[in-house]
DNA sequence: GTAACCGATCAACATTTTTTGATAAGGAGC
DNA sequence: GCTCCTTATCAAAAAATGTTGATCGGTTAC
C-alpha cells in the first residue's frame, strides 16, 4: 500500500467519525446490533438520513449489516476502530522521531 | 462537560484529521516546527490554502503557532492527539460493555 | 523613506457533503 | 393476489467545506 493510499484510508476513517449523527449511531450500537427502525426512534432521525450515514460508516468499515426478513441489523466492527487507532498513532508526534531529525530544523527561512 | 459537547469536540478533532492536505501538514511537522513558507515548498500548496488548513488544525488544537520576525512557525501539540485517542477509545466497542447490556438486545422489531 | 517578503484574511467561486421527500425493492401477513 | 412494513436509492435542494486570487498589516533590508 503506498503512502498516499494510506493517507486516503486515514481520511476515510476520520471523516466517517467527524459527524455527530454518526457518532450517535456508533454509541447506540455499542450495546449490540440494532435495526434501522430502532436507531430511528432513539436518534430521532429520518430513515433516509440514517441510511445515508450508515452507508458512510459501512463504507469506512465501522459497521457491518445483516439482513433478516425485512429488517437490516447493523453492528460495529472492531477492525475499523483498530485501523483508526493505528492511523492516529502514525500521526502522533513521537519523541524519538523528532530527536532523530534535529538536523533538519535549521533548513527553513534564513 | 456534557455528552453533546464531548461529541462536538470529537467531531472537531476527527474533522481536522479528515483531509489529506492537513495530514500532509502534520506529517511535515513531525520532524519539528516549520514555517509556512517551507510547508508551501514541500507540500506544493498555495499560501492561502495552507493558511486555511493551518487554521483548522490550530482551532482543533493539533498545532500551535509562534511568530518570529516575518515568519510564522507551526508546531504539533500532543494534547490534541491525546484527546483524539481518548475520543476514539470512548467510541471503540468494548467487550465488557456489550456483555453487560445483553438484555437490551431483544427489544427491537419483534 | 521605499521595496520586498511573509502570512492572515476576505470575497467569489467550485466542490463536496448532508438533508429532504419521493420512489422502488423485498419480505410478511392476509 | 393485495397491503403493509422496512430499508435502500434517487434527485433536488440546502449547507458546509475547500480553493483561488486579491488585498492588507507587519517585518526586514536597503
Amino acid at each position: 500500500m503506498t503512502v498516499s493510499t494510506e493517507a486516503a484510508r486515514a481520511v476515510q476513517l476520520f471523516h466517517a467519525l467527524s459527524d455527530e449523527t454518526r457518532l450517535g449511531i456508533i454509541q447506540q450500537l455499542e450495546n449490540g446490533e440494532r435495526c434501522v427502525c430502532e436507531l430511528q426512534d432513539t436518534l430521532d432521525a429520518a430513515q433516509s438520513r440514517l441510511s445515508f450515514h450508515l452507508k458512510v460508516l459501512k463504507e469506512a468499515g465501522f459497521v457491518t449489516d445483516r439482513r433478516e426478513g425485512r429488517w437490516s441489523y447493523y453492528e460495529l466492527d472492531r477492525d475499523a476502530f483498530d485501523d483508526a487507532e493505528a492511523a492516529l498513532k502514525l500521526l502522533r508526534p513521537d519523541t524519538r522521531r523528532k530527536r532523530g531529525a534535529a538536523a533538519t530544523n535549521a533548513v527553513c527561512c534564513v
